[in-house]
DNA sequence: CCGGCTTGCTGAGCAACGCTCAACAAGCTA
DNA sequence: TAGCTTGTTGAGCGTTGCTCAGCAAGCCGG
């Protein structure tokens, strides 16, 4: 139906890297607008204009299709999070919250579909998830300048699931400012690390 | 394989409500163990010594055979939850909370596949979720004697989200007592609905 | 221009799965 | 025994994840 299914020229040879990068990038517009299970290989390889099997060519199944999309889906998460350096300490939680809740805003529908994807279906794909989740508790908490012991861990973790909780819900429906949320937040965590 | 599958009586017959009974049950003893959508109808059926086919008179699609099992999870936790009639109510909120917990101990990986499913897979099946959700709140604000604005009511959510994830971690990994966790999580909600 | 090599790429096809449909048969009643 | 209701089945269709043998685009040495 597109161009890109019936090119003029007959064939149409990429290199594996372009290929690759291409089919990710697909993967990215698609997964806002379409539960994870519900994608199938045969319309990722329609978008691409090339045959079911060269997808598999690149990705052994559909799993690692699907976990290499996550993985791209979250590193642009992670670069978007991660504080300038040199920022001080004390304000890079705070940087980090007023970028993730920009994110959210932006991008609610694939923010949404990202964290459900990651929660709920392949346990792959979760895996990557949980990394990040890691990888933030980590940095948090260096930024508020504690130890990293595992209650703490477990506190700071929980207190993501309430802020993504929080934050979905207070874009769907803003029942207080946006300097309140991020005050709210703040004080949650600030009051859950302290003692 | 099994003697259900090859039953000494060539064929056996049962009420309509016995056999959705008999679906549902399997359903929910093959849900801790199976992600949501790698269950097939197949397994299910094979459990059950029928054939495919009967499993679709009784369930129009996958999906509606999903949604009864996880509306069936969903009441059970539900029942279990509910304060006793004649609970004060400045009770009401500890006692579900302390009942909640030991469910979660009673059955980890049951309440991690229903939260995971609920929260990632179908939109059917999450809105079976949600829905208790809701009637959570409502129940756990009318035990606080606070009005449900939408405001709260988001807060009361995020904490179910914040709460789930700790005692989720907790049962995994006790960072801390019982009584530690129970107090921090009651803790958590007074304050924040206190404002 | 040509033979040969690498490798991006395809089409036919298989197995598993969700789902349909016409028909069989168990158990009851007249 | 005939007849009705309804629980139950097997054959089969379309889709989807995945495989495999082989085609052909682009580049090379002659």
């Amino acid at each position: 139906m597109t161009a890109a299914s019936r090119p003029d020229h007959p064939r149409l040879r990429r290199t594996a890297g372009d290929r690759r990068a291409q089919l990710v990038q697909i993967g990215l517009e698609l997964l806002p607008t379409t539960p994870v299970q519900e994608l199938t290989i045969d319309e990722v390889a329609r978008r691409a204009g090339i045959s079911r099997s060269l997808l598999f060519h690149y990705f052994a199944t559909k799993r690692d299709y699907y976990t290499a999309v996550t993985r791209a889906a979250a590193d642009l998460l992670w670069e978007h999070l991660l504080p300038a350096p040199g920022t001080p300490p004390d304000q890079q939680v705070t940087g980090m919250l007023d970028r993730y809740v920009g994110w959210v805003e932006t991008f609610p529908e694939s923010h949404l579909a990202f964290v459900r994807g990651a929660g709920g279906g392949d346990p792959w794909v979760s895996e990557v998830y949980e990394e990040m989740r890691a990888r933030l508790v980590e940095l948090a908490l260096s930024a508020l300048e504690l130890p990293d012991d595992a209650r703490r861990r477990q506190l700071v973790l929980a207190w993501f699931a309430f802020t993504e909780d929080l934050v979905g819900q207070w874009v769907q429906e803003p029942t207080m400012t946006r300097d309140e949320l991020l005050e709210l937040l703040r004080d949650v965590l600030a009051r859950l690390t302290d003692r």
